[in-house]
DNA sequence: AGTATACAAGAACATCTGTGCGGTGTCAAG
DNA sequence: CTTGACACCGCACAGATGTTCTTGTATACT
């Protein structure tokens, strides 16, 4: 089975809509966050993901669909982060839980590793966060990284957290970033600071050098939203 | 508050449809089920589900509405809705969001600030965190304090952070706890050492000195177990 | 009697929503 | 070159869907 961009996408903008509003989205509203204009082409595309079983629908029906969370499971598209059946759901079978939205781990952020941060790797992600919305502002296009390395420590990122990025491609100078570093194959966790042409990427830790760069040679990946410490 | 039998048979058929669709059910939907032959009287309980707070409502929006299950655990009601706790989902329809927890914020905590911490607080809390089971081994006994001062920022421990402890009296020395200091009725941040009958409560600030009191003096009201820190 | 309030019904309405149909462009096979 | 599949777009339409307006009934209070 093979899933264009296009679809991966939609399974993942549903997801996300479900996990906000506890009830799926409509054509048209997914088409809207697709990018699709038409509404016949959402049809289309929904159509074949039902194929594949990684949805249900229910015919003429608004809103009547529906993820199969366990075939995504199962193809490893998506992975419970609960990990085990353990049944701690004090509402019982499959509660509706209001307002959460699972964010992908897409790896480790470090000095040397090279990621890949895209959207469409959200479907690749090894792990998965569930976070309340009440932690976010505006819970779109999140995901996460593991920090390895001090290079943040003086602002109070320390190896082995959890950042939690918002992707984007513009940041304000003093946030701190993902940035992608073109002829270095990298990406950092650093302040960012544009200044004229250039990009000076400033690591919180006085032992490791700013680096200036032009600024076509930088792309920003996300900005750090929320960090996440877990001491056991 | 009082229910009609309508109201309860509506939130009762809600459940069901939900958990049966994986969506809502129309407004119309409700009606035939309950019933009603006009839209307008469904709309006129729904409205007064709202109020109640035991149902969230999209306005115009289709299908836009949601059970408040917090609430009606809350109020006792969940367990006349979802039946027997034991028919949990054989189809797998229901999403991978299992294993969530809620952590009461029970304030602030900064020096000179008496805080209290106990379990029973925990229905005074104004806020509640939603956090997932896999963050924590034990998920068990958490609550969750918001960060005054500077005191902790050499543990990378900002102003402004929320610290979650798990609530024990002891702790094992270097540990980060909450500790409540009798003479002084306050609750501060510190690293813990129990050395001899004297305990010492480090700050990881230079600039603010360490206590030294008689382990008598000093009650452990929790661990730091994680820090979450939100930047917009 | 008069008034206010809660509850219910039916009809009208504007909008939303899924579906279907004709058409476009691409690409590989025949 | 032609053909057909595939992915896509725009549009129109019938049916669904939430809202609102008017009316009616019963109960409690003045």
């Amino acid at each position: 089975m093979k899933l264009s961009e296009r679809q991966k996408n939609m399974l993942s903008f549903i997801a996300d809509f479900v996990g906000s509003n506890n009830y799926p989205p409509t054509i048209r509203e997914i088409g809207r966050a697709c990018g699709i204009s038409s509404t016949s082409v959402v049809k289309y595309n929904l159509t074949k993901l039902e194929r594949h079983e990684l949805i249900r629908r229910d015919k003429e029906v608004s809103r009547g669909l529906s993820l199969a969370w366990e075939r995504l499971q199962e193809l490893g598209l998506a992975t419970d982060l609960t990990g085990a059946p353990s049944d701690a759901d004090p509402a019982g079978s499959g509660s509706p839980l209001q307002g959460f939205f699972q964010v992908p781990v897409l790896g480790f952020i470090a000095a040397g590793q090279p990621i890949q941060v895209e959207p469409a790797d959200h479907f690749n992600a090894d792990e998965w966060l569930e976070l309340n919305e009440s932690l976010f502002r505006n819970p779109t296009e999140l995901y996460a990284l593991r920090v390895q390395g001090d290079s943040m420590i003086d602002a109070s990122v320390l190896d082995g957290d959890i950042v939690i990025l918002r992707h984007q491609e513009q940041a304000e100078n003093g946030e701190m970033v993902a940035a992608w570093i073109d002829n270095q194959n990298e990406t950092t966790l650093k302040h960012f600071y544009l200044e004229g042409d250039q990009v000076r990427l400033r690591p919180a830790n006085a032992s490791y050098p700013e680096i200036f760069l032009p600024a076509a040679a930088v792309s920003v990946k996300g900005k750090v939203v929320s960090v996440i410490r877990q001491l056991e």
